[in-house]
DNA sequence: TCGAGCCTTTTTGTCAACATTCTGAATTCG
DNA sequence: CGAATTCAGAATGTTGACAAAAAGGCTCGA
């Protein structure tokens, strides 16, 4: 069983169209669709969605059926206040406990993430993005802290900002805003390397604002 | 299918002896064995055990096979930090947005505690417990907040001090504990009825530390 | 025109059997 | 004596079919 099973196969393909939102909120996911979908049997599929609905990506219908969980205005904002609670939080500890290549490695993150902006790779650009917060988080050498962090749906956020890039009628999510997220990241680094707390917690809370504003369309 | 459907009922009990440590960390959870225990369809119990997966309460073994997911002292310790930084949170929160109703009914699950704890309930007053800390948290009015506080195991933590009354060779959790509990309890609802953000994380952080200190034996 | 009740179709929940892979102990060989 | 190997038994991953339930359309009657 070396090779994946059909119930992983099935599990991050479902997970991906969900955050990505290629899924609609609401909508009914119908397990034999699916199962022609993904190649897998219709037991693989219910495992998906059951392992889905441990993780909050999907909620059951009260007459059975699951159902791909919605994502309001309000759920932004609550998912900017968790991520600030989260994220600040890591930071305070990570300024006692990461270690030197930690900081090393996540200032080659901000690297990569600066030179795919400058070379135009968006979606590139929004992996690093997402790795350097995480790398943040992981360096607080808190498991539990990391785990909350990744099933709290958090790159949803960036999915979405992600995919501004494409439907114009939303934000334009310009090179200028990459610029600027690109110079917070550096800032936060610094602040860690100097293990300045409050320094790098003002930035990373501007940091959050700036990125709900683009998503909301302030 | 206005009952529990066979998944929900194998979820649950799988779930209840995992958190009480009747299951032992990294034991095998071999899939018939619980099928003829829950007298459900093997189906059942693997849909069971991946929405556990998703939870984090069970992992999957290399080549195949669910695994109870294991709590040693260090975990002990990385769900304190945890739950210092979700609560001290919501608190802050709490302070801000919580209802005049809400408050009542942190205080009324205080009083029950209180009265459990009095006539001797070791597990309803572990379960009230519960409650208050829960209440607190939703009290901060972020759904997701309450979820990641839901989701991260955290109230392992209740159960096996619940626990601890009954294998005396671990920590004796005593009247006299319950007591300081209670009167730890009284001083946070108190200090959220004033609005008083510093005094009630104060206490919380008391609150937390202490019961590490239990749990590990300190 | 509208609604109640019935009926067909769709979808889910359950089950048992099959194929594949892993485990662990007995066995063989160096 | 110890380590690698083999081999049966056990456990998992997968499949398709069946039964129960829900969704939605249809007729009929007021």
């Amino acid at each position: 069983m070396g090779t994946k099973t059909q119930a992983e196969i099935a599990y991050e393909g479902l997970k991906r169209r969900i955050l990505s939102l290629t899924a609609q909120p609401r909508q009914r996911l119908k397990e034999e669709e699916w199962a022609n979908n993904f190649s897998v049997s219709r037991a693989a599929i219910r495992e998906s969605l059951t392992r889905l609905l441990g993780e909050g990506l999907v909620y059951a219908g009260e007459r059975g059926g699951f159902f791909v969980a919605e994502m309001t205005a309000d759920d932004v904002a609550q998912l900017r206040e968790l991520r600030e609670i989260i994220e600040t939080s890591a930071f305070r500890l990570a300024c006692e406990r990461a270690t030197q290549d930690e900081i090393d490695a996540i200032a080659a993150t901000c690297d990569d993430h600066a030179s795919m902006v400058h070379r135009g790779y968006l979606a590139g650009s929004s992996e690093a993005d997402l790795a350097f917060h995480q790398q943040i988080v992981a360096a607080s050498h808190n498991a539990r802290l990391l785990r909350a962090y990744n099933s709290s749906n958090i790159p949803l956020f960036h999915m979405k900002l992600g995919r501004a890039s494409f439907s114009s009628e939303l934000i334009t999510y310009t090179a200028a805003d990459h610029a600027e997220t690109e110079r917070e990241h550096r800032a936060i680094v610094e602040a860690l390397a100097a293990r300045d707390e409050e320094k790098g917690i003002a930035v990373l809370m501007n940091h959050f604002r700036r990125g709900e504003a683009l998503v909301v369309g302030d």
